[in-house]
DNA sequence: CCAATGACTAATC
DNA sequence: CGATTAGCCATTG
């Protein structure tokens, strides 16, 4: 099923914890090809996992909404947002800093910390 | 392989 | 802030 970019693409938004939102730009820089956001635009928007990966939980690097292929497009992606605790006003994500989930958040508990 | 496309992004007007 | 342009990359014909 699709190609190994799209499995990956697909698997990255799979890691996205729910009530938060990732970028187009941020998938691309975790899969390592941070100037292929238009690639994995166009690998989110083939996702034939629709339900199963939450590719609503992508947006805009501007925190716009960007687009949706399910339901009533972006109007599902909105709603099914706000059912996350993720709130949208005039198709852009409230408190978009906070809600922002990065790859790589990961907390390495520094040996040396400090 | 070349040409076109797309759930994008950043810069410019 | 809205509209346009150019850049970028994987996928598809």
């Amino acid at each position: 099923m699709g190609t190994e970019f799209q499995r990956r693409v697909w698997e990255a938004i799979g890691l996205i914890p729910r009530g938060r939102v990732t970028t187009y730009g941020e998938i691309a820089r975790f899969l390592g090809r941070p100037r292929a956001v238009r690639a994995v635009g166009t690998a989110v928007g083939k996702n034939p996992y629709a339900p199963k990966v939450p590719c609503h939980r992508v947006v805009r690097s501007d925190g716009s909404i960007g687009n949706y292929s399910g339901g009533e497009g972006t109007t599902t992606k909105i709603a099914m947002l706000k059912e996350e605790g993720v709130e949208v006003s005039k198709g852009r994500i409230v408190d978009f800093a906070r809600k922002l989930y990065r790859f790589g958040n990961q907390q390495v508990t520094s040996p040396s910390g400090n």
